[in-house]
DNA sequence: AGCGAATTTCCTGGTT
DNA sequence: TAACCAGGAAATTCGC
């Protein structure tokens, strides 16, 4: 169950889901997800120059936010200053800590990606515990806030 | 068709 | 009080 990353390594393009397509691309496709309503935070106006400043805006190839799994979702979000809209915020990045800043807007993007509008952060929360048991995240005991643990990968600064 | 892994859903109870 | 956190239990989804 770790080698889930099979990433854009040999995927032709007949698959239904081309997994070069930004998350934006597959966003804009709108057809997706009809049943978006507007009106809550870090929505469509993912360009609001995301607080973050232009500093690591490395245009690293994860753009796709096609993880099959939840944790890889949120480590590529949390690589993608670009899509994040300020989501999710690292406490600190040498030791893999972060923060869900927005998690209703997590949830939300959590339930696009699955095609689930039931999907909610007290949901999706459980699902972040189970991972305390298998070592890809750590609990930290601050409200919001987790940490990739030994055997999660990938979110490392120096090993992109 | 059957299985197992990874959630998803629901819930009770405790905490901030 | 609202929003979280802890986990148990059971249902569901999906790939092999």
């Amino acid at each position: 169950m770790l080698d889930s990353v099979a990433h854009s390594s040999f995927l032709p393009n007949t698959s239904f889901c081309d997994p070069l397509m930004s998350w934006t691309d597959l966003f804009s496709n709108e057809e997706y997800y009809p049943a978006f309503d507007h009106q809550t935070d870090a929505d469509s106006n993912c360009l609001k120059t995301s607080g973050i400043k232009s500093q690591d805006c490395h245009s690293h190839s994860r753009t796709s936010l096609q993880s099959s799994h939840l944790w890889e979702f949120v480590r590529d979000l949390l690589l993608s200053p670009e899509e994040n809209c300020g989501i999710l915020e690292w406490e600190d990045r040498d030791q893999g800590i972060f923060r869900v800043v927005k998690s209703e807007a997590l949830a939300k993007m959590w339930g696009q990606r699955k095609k689930n509008d039931r999907m909610t952060y007290e949901k999706l929360s459980r699902a972040l515990r189970y991972y305390y048991k298998t070592g890809i995240l750590e609990r930290v005991d601050r409200r919001l806030v987790y940490k990739f643990g030994k055997n999660a990968h990938g979110w490392q600064e120096d090993k992109l």
